[in-house]
DNA sequence: TTGTAAGCGTTATCAT
DNA sequence: ATGATAACGCTTACAA
């Protein structure tokens, strides 16, 4: 039915180890290379990914694991899937909808599988998986985090500097002469958002600007969040000049409450967003923000978890700290 | 290391045939049973999945393939991900990215990794895979689409009466007195659109309506595509009174040209929107709604796979085609 | 460099 | 209902 390395060795006229370790890059003499090679494609021999992996414990497959699939992972995860396709891995895909022990339940599901590597989207939670996590690296499966590191697993990852982040885009808005700054941030509990607020913090202090804790808002990292925040920040006595948003759906929630309440951007309030995917672009005026690089966040987890499967580990571990750009739109006006 | 069927078939003191049978369902004596189910707790026996594959030629994995991960496809996926998680099958996501050799190519490489099934949200440019679809029809690998049939393959899908959503959409217009009915639709090449754009054309002739070509716009599906589309409506000499937006982000980008336009969500145009995402609900005023069965397609599509993979094919190809509901919102005004 | 043969952990066939 | 044993298709010592 389908071809063998025995029937890919009959055909060349050599043995099965010969085909196999043709299969796996060793040497072979340049005739019987040239033989086997031809025998694979005329028999179209794929090699059984089963036989392989009974032998060598390896999936071929990565997994995904993400607390949900919003616009930031969903857009990373493609990307990761464009360069795993290449090297012939399958993209294992699961999210945990913020919920621990589901969370926990997945990366036993994966390691059952065999999963040659994780690459995961860690929330707060994650650290309640940490005995899971710690006998995958026992075992050298390889984790990657992205977007955050978990305190105390020591693995790679690759992240933001979210408190830079956070301190450049406030920075913006000083340097347009803004003193009363609100932020819309995630969510408490989030390692991320309590770095991005700490920026806001150094950037306030280091210039010198007094911090109200109602310029403080939680937005929850949702649409709604964002819609409301600002609302009530627009209700306060003493209202901000402008306005930080540390999220994608919280910025386009912070745009429709305010073109809902004709309140214009820049004239009435200036506005920094975060995240450029496609669909922000016709936002008028065109917003600035924090742009994070997702392709390269993307290439570097890939890159990383193929080769620490590949057995290097020398620079393990690492912590790939990517830089943000700051794209000036016209949301920022001079006071 | 890690135990097997020997270890458990030794500890439970029968042989490993008997351990396989428990594991495969078949019936065993009571006594033989308890021992085989207790050493397997002990041992903390999970049976290795290549193995098993080597032998049965199944993955116990599930492919969804989709064109790109938008809010639509993404949502089904993840519930279709709970659901097959449960049945302890693994999802494997492709997205072909509208490219008809990324499709063909994913298809073979799935079909080489002894894919146990695979839910595709077909394209326009399905079809150009026909041959790869056939194959798998042929092995027996179920093929379930979702969203859409393809024309001249029989297999089983789920998927929404597009005609009838719009003679619904555009009735509800017509009975709040609207004539000049425009609608934004997502892309020519798109077998959903047409079928989308007939049931306009129904509705209105039905209600003896005359179709003006410029109230038939195309917003390629996107944010961007949306707002424009309002944009140019919005500036012909003969404006329409109400708009139909075929799907979700559409919608959004439509919402938004509007609001930057001061254009008065009801009281200048009315509006019908399409799929209730979460993030919808801050639009103010609420929306008058396509609603789509997100879960019931996700549902209906994970059990008819699993129909299928478990070899009932009774009702094959079964086409299974959901209701969509209207959400009345506030955005639809009596003239 | 190459051939041979022993596994890898299941399932399935055949007796019993 | 159960036990023994031969596959499944590959990789990898070990020999040559």
């Amino acid at each position: 039915m389908v071809a063998t390395v025995h029937d890919v060795a009959q055909k060349a006229q050599v043995s099965v180890g010969t085909v196999s370790r043709y299969l796996n890059g060793y040497q072979l003499r340049e005739s019987n290379r040239g033989r086997v090679e031809r025998a694979i494609v005329e028999l179209g021999f794929k090699s059984n990914i089963f036989a392989r992996g009974l032998k060598r414990k390896r999936s071929m497959a990565i997994a995904v694991v993400t607390p949900d699939f919003d616009m930031f992972s969903t857009s990373i995860t493609t990307a990761i899937e464009q360069i795993l396709e290449q090297e012939h891995y399958s993209l294992i895909i699961c999210d945990y909808q913020r919920d621990k022990d589901a969370l926990k339940r997945k990366l036993m599901f994966l390691q059952d599988r065999y999963i040659d590597g994780v690459i995961l989207f860690p929330s707060n939670l994650a650290a309640s998986s940490k005995d899971v996590i710690q006998k995958y690296l026992a075992k050298k499966i390889p984790i990657v985090l992205v977007d955050h590191t978990i305190p105390g697993i020591e693995t790679d990852a690759v992240i933001i500097d979210n408190a830079n982040v956070s301190f450049r885009a406030i920075e913006e808005l000083i340097r347009h002469n803004h003193r009363q700054i609100a932020i819309i941030n995630g969510r408490r509990d989030s390692l991320v958002c309590q770095e991005r607020l700490q920026g806001y913090y150094n950037a306030m202090q280091t210039y010198g600007l007094p911090i109200q804790q109602e310029w403080i808002a939680w937005g929850d990292f949702t649409q709604y969040g964002g819609y409301h925040a600002v609302k009530a920040l627009m209700a306060l006595p003493e209202r901000p000049t402008a306005i930080y948003a540390t999220n994608y759906t919280m910025t386009v929630g912070a745009v429709l409450a305010l073109q809902e309440m004709h309140i214009a951007i820049p004239d009435h309030v200036s506005l920094v967003g975060f995240d450029r995917f496609e669909s922000v672009e016709i936002i008028e005026p065109p917003l600035t923000m924090v742009e994070q690089p997702l392709n390269l966040i993307a290439q570097n987890a890939a890159h990383l978890i193929l080769k620490r499967i590949r057995g290097e580990y020398s620079d393990f571990a690492t912590t790939i700290k990517l830089n943000t750009k700051m794209v000036i739109g016209e949301s920022v006006k001079n006071i």
